[in-house]
RNA sequence: GGGGAUGUAGCUCAAUUGGUUAGAGCACCGGCCUGUCACGCCGGAGGUUACGGGUUCGAGCCCCGCCAUCCUCGCCA
């Protein structure tokens, strides 16, 4: 039993009883053989009633466990016509005594099924409606699942997430605050900054026609508490990002935000492995091997396609430029006359286990990503089968199969295009067939850092760079001379650690050197005078006496997501959004009444 | 904003090529039952097939529109 129970159990001895209460002594998830002959009472909610007629049986479930209680007639006629009245999730307290079941009547599947309370007595503390879903029942559909969330957050498998969630924030808590990080608390309502993505806003009644921002991320905060000196904090920090959703993205989230002073990208990523190794340990009993491995940047995008990869399974991607131009393949001559990729990656036992149908499903599926078609081949004993395979003669096939390495019962997929395009599509077709052959174990993990990101991403659209992390990331050392002649390819202090393909966090060193950072501005199309006005208050910090800093931030749903083996973030998010940013229980975002309205100087306009 | 999937009883699902009165299990209601634990047995009630149009002798099924939920591209670390 839980120490806050005996607790509670204790310190209200004494109170007043209120009328009809009963309260609990044990859950009912603790009773056992030895607890035999005590009188005992548990509250609970019904989760199933079996009536004979001269005998009822009660489920009684707490979020700890199940107790069968009986009703006999020795209890008394009206207990037992009382207890027959009983429904699904009426709520009750019931006070008896444990027994030992009959000999063979125990029930394995209950952690308490040795023994039953004999019930002496029985208070109904409310009653239910019939519920929309049965809690113990078939998995209903999102939909209901989302409005009736009350009911849904009562089902054992969802509450085992949220315990799950619960301890882990305490030990990622505990374990930040041993290794001397302090935990700060940060506004919500702060003031909207350009960069990163759309801000959800607050209107200020106060100041007509301002606006307060919800924060996407406390990063600047968590700057200047280094410049005040608080050396090494950490905060478990709710952040806003008002994007279109997906599975793993919620409007609201919430991350381990951590800064550190006095460090390099080294300590930083030391730190956090550190956590790592403690969580991996605590929630999957894996014992991790540190250094977790580090790739750079540019060398996971070409040899998977995806600056996140998951590496729990290799599908390595192959370059077939030499290849391709030495063949009459007409879809890769032309990619490569125009300056084109063309790459792929080889499925083992691919060729035997995909069926044509498959083949054209992963088609289609490239084809939805953006690819203009899929070539894929079937490695046989000495050939390639599939409709490209006439367009490249034997010597040719040899090279492929040098290339990849291929056997006898492979599949190579095959796309032409954008170094972009090969990249999505490639990568997306990597996971989608590592997941439909089973290519790995989906109980285990992978970690992985990537690291040494570009510092900037030429935006067309924009006709400038923008910050690939953001604007005030520290360069590489090495790179430095760059900024002045070939901006694109400057590399940044920044690293993302990646659990299975998700990004679980990311961070990089700050920079500090105002002439560098004068430098990162103007490439990012910012006069000195903008800058202020838009970071002026961060600016003004750095000037008075910052440290050399850096931090990161780790995904905490996504991590609770990998670890629970859920595959949608709303499953460890206890009041979720749905994909267009509703609440269906709340019914949030709702209409404002016209005072309000008024109070705020806002008006409506129809779109 | 684009692409895709789904929507049938309270829930989970079925319903041949467009063809009789849209079915099943669970839940619900009534009755019986002293050892069940997915209790069992008997009986009952429950449907605007998301919604709005259309085609057809006839639509759950085909067409158009629309709403909701999910996945995804764009977007977003």
């Amino acid at each position: 039993m839980s120490s806050w129970i005996r607790f509670r159990l204790k310190s209200t001895k004494a109170a007043g009883r209120a009328i009809n209460m009963l309260k609990r002594t044990c859950t009912c998830g603790e009773l056992t053989k030895s607890d035999v002959g005590r009188e005992v009472a548990l509250n609970g909610w019904v989760d199933a009633y079996r009536d004979f007629g001269g005998l009822v049986f009660i489920d009684l479930r707490d979020r700890f466990g199940i107790t069968q209680v009986v009703f006999e007639p020795s209890a008394g006629a009206e207990l037992q016509a009382r207890a027959r009245e009983l429904r699904a999730e009426y709520v009750v307290g019931v006070r008896g005594t444990v027994a030992e079941r009959l000999p063979g009547k125990e029930n394995p599947n209950l952690a308490t099924g040795q023994i039953e309370l004999r019930a002496a007595e029985l208070v109904v503390f409310n009653e239910s409606v019939t519920p929309p879903f049965e809690i113990q029942g078939p998995e209903p559909n999102e939909e209901l699942r989302l409005t009736y969330r009350y009911l849904d957050l009562r089902r054992p498998s969802v509450q085992r997430v949220f315990l799950l969630r619960h301890r882990m924030l305490q030990s990622m808590r505990n374990s930040m605050s041993d290794m001397g990080f302090v935990e700060v608390e940060t506004p919500m309502l702060g003031r909207s900054t350009p960069e990163g993505a759309r801000d959800f806003l607050v209107p200020s009644r106060v100041h007509a026609g301002r606006f307060y921002a919800l924060p996407q991320s406390p990063q600047l905060y968590k700057q200047i508490l280094m410049v005040a000196g608080y050396d090494r904090y950490f905060q478990i920090a709710r952040c806003f990002r008002d994007e279109d959703l997906r599975a793993n993205r919620q409007p609201e989230f919430t991350q381990l935000d951590v800064e550190m002073s006095f460090v390099e990208d080294e300590d930083v990523i030391a730190t956090m492995e550190r956590l790592v190794v403690a969580l991996a340990k605590e929630f999957t009993g894996e014992e991790l091997n540190l250094p977790l491995p580090r790739y750079a940047y540019h060398d996971v995008v070409e040899r998977y396609g995806s600056d996140r990869p998951d590496l729990r399974y290799d599908l390595e991607l192959k370059d077939l430029a030499d290849l391709a131009a030495a063949s009459e393949f007409q879809v890769f001559r032309q990619a490569i006359d125009s300056g084109k990729r063309v790459r792929g990656f080889r499925v083992p036992g691919g060729g035997s286990k995909l069926s044509r149908k498959d083949l054209d499903q992963l088609t289609e599926y490239a084809g939805s990503l953006g690819a203009k078609g899929l070539v894929w081949l079937r490695v046989e004993e000495s050939t390639f089968a599939g409709p490209a395979a006439k367009f490249l003669p034997a010597p040719l096939q040899t090279q492929f199969r040098e290339r990849f390495d291929a056997k006898q019962g492979d599949l190579l997929l095959i796309v032409a295009d954008t170094q972009a395009v090969t990249n999505q599509v490639l990568s997306a077709l990597r996971s989608r067939v590592a997941a439909d052959l089973k290519l790995y174990d989906p109980s285990k993990f992978h970690y992985s850092w990537i690291i040494r990101f570009p510092l900037l991403a030429w935006d067309a659209e924009e006709g400038r760079y923008a910050a690939e992390h953001h604007p005030f990331t520290m360069p590489l050392p090495e790179d430095l001379h760059l900024l002045d002649t070939d901006p694109a390819k400057v590399r940044a202090q920044a690293y993302d650690l990646v659990i299975n393909g998700e990004e679980a966090g990311g961070g990089t060193i700050r920079c500090h050197d105002p002439k560098i950072q004068a430098k990162i501005f103007s490439l990012l199309g910012l006069t000195p005078e903008q800058a202020e006005e838009k970071f002026g208050f961060l600016l003004g910090a750095l000037r008075h006496g910052a440290p050399p800093h850096g931090g990161i931030a780790l995904g905490f749903d996504r991590w609770v997501m990998l670890y629970a083996g859920l595959e949608n973030i709303r499953d460890c998010i206890a009041f979720p959004k749905t994909a267009r940013g509703t609440d269906l229980m709340t019914g949030a975002p709702g209409t404002v009444d016209a005072r309000q309205m008024r109070e705020l100087k806002l008006r409506f306009l129809e779109s």
